[in-house]
DNA sequence: TATTAAACGCAACTGAATTGCGTTAAAATT
DNA sequence: AATTTTAACGCAATTCAGTTGCGTTTAATA
């Protein structure tokens, strides 16, 4: 099951902090492989048998406490990950770019090259982090 | 209790399509008086007793049917509102601001004045809807 | 005043996410 | 290589926001 090479998971996973065990390989993969973001459920209905779903969600906490994925926005209040730019660190994440979410295939995509305002501050509120996420119609769904 | 005059009750339930349940008219009272937003437990802790947490939801879902109120972004995943601009009408939301969620106190404050791009697709993707969430420190608890 | 339609309120339910805890397996140490 | 240590696993049980069903009440209306 595993195609991402093995060199990649072991420096990847030595550079996060994070143990080499045989579902976390898998989860990595996963994300790796997958164009879009992962919601526990889909996590979990990607893996034949035996991902308990504990196991699913201390791994995300984990990968993303790490600096691995990140949270991304859903429609339905549902906790969902996408993999990390490579500048992403444990303590600070980058993530300049917008999140769509289709209304018709329900997916949520990162627009990368989307990138956010850098504003500061505005009106004596200091500003850590600025997320923009979109609704519409995805450029698959369009053209259907 | 209620302190917003009678009048202003009647042309907005009646702008609305509103039933006038002394309920219905407390909420709207607590949303008239709240200079943030508002969670269903935030409101079944203001009001003293009696306030069925599934008439809370329904009536929260009817006001933002009718227009009245909009969804704000919450942390907590959350479901969690404000009242809406006048502009508002029951399809059509115009919501044109930011929304900002301190990290201090963990209110969600509308930046009214903090206006959104108008960007109507990108790369292919078109877009009905767009949100700006920030996160940092409030006004108040820059202060203290 | 009688009718009818929406809102209420209680109990029960759903489903995502979390906690506890004993077991297993990876990494570090000897 | 064997032992110790520490993180991850997996199962059951729990929490908590939000929803559904249904009989009752109350506001709008005819």
């Amino acid at each position: 099951m595993i195609m991402v090479n093995n060199k990649l998971i072991d420096v990847t996973f030595k550079k996060y902090g994070l143990r080499k065990t045989s579902f976390r390989k898998n989860l990595f993969e996963l994300f790796h492989n997958s164009s879009n973001t992962l919601s526990a459920k889909e996590i979990s209905s990607k893996f034949s048998s035996s991902a308990d779903k504990v196991s699913i969600y201390r791994a995300l906490e984990s990968f993303e406490k790490s600096g691995l994925i990140h949270k991304v926005p859903d429609k339905n209040n549902l906790l969902r990950y996408s993999l990390c730019k490579s500048e992403c660190r444990p303590n600070k994440h980058a993530h300049d770019h917008a999140h769509f979410l289709c209304s018709v295939c329900e997916e949520t995509f990162c627009l990368d090259d989307f990138t956010l305002p850098s504003t500061k501050s505005h009106n004596g509120f200091l500003i850590n982090d600025l997320k923009i996420i979109m609704e519409g119609t995805c450029v698959s769904c369009k053209s259907i």
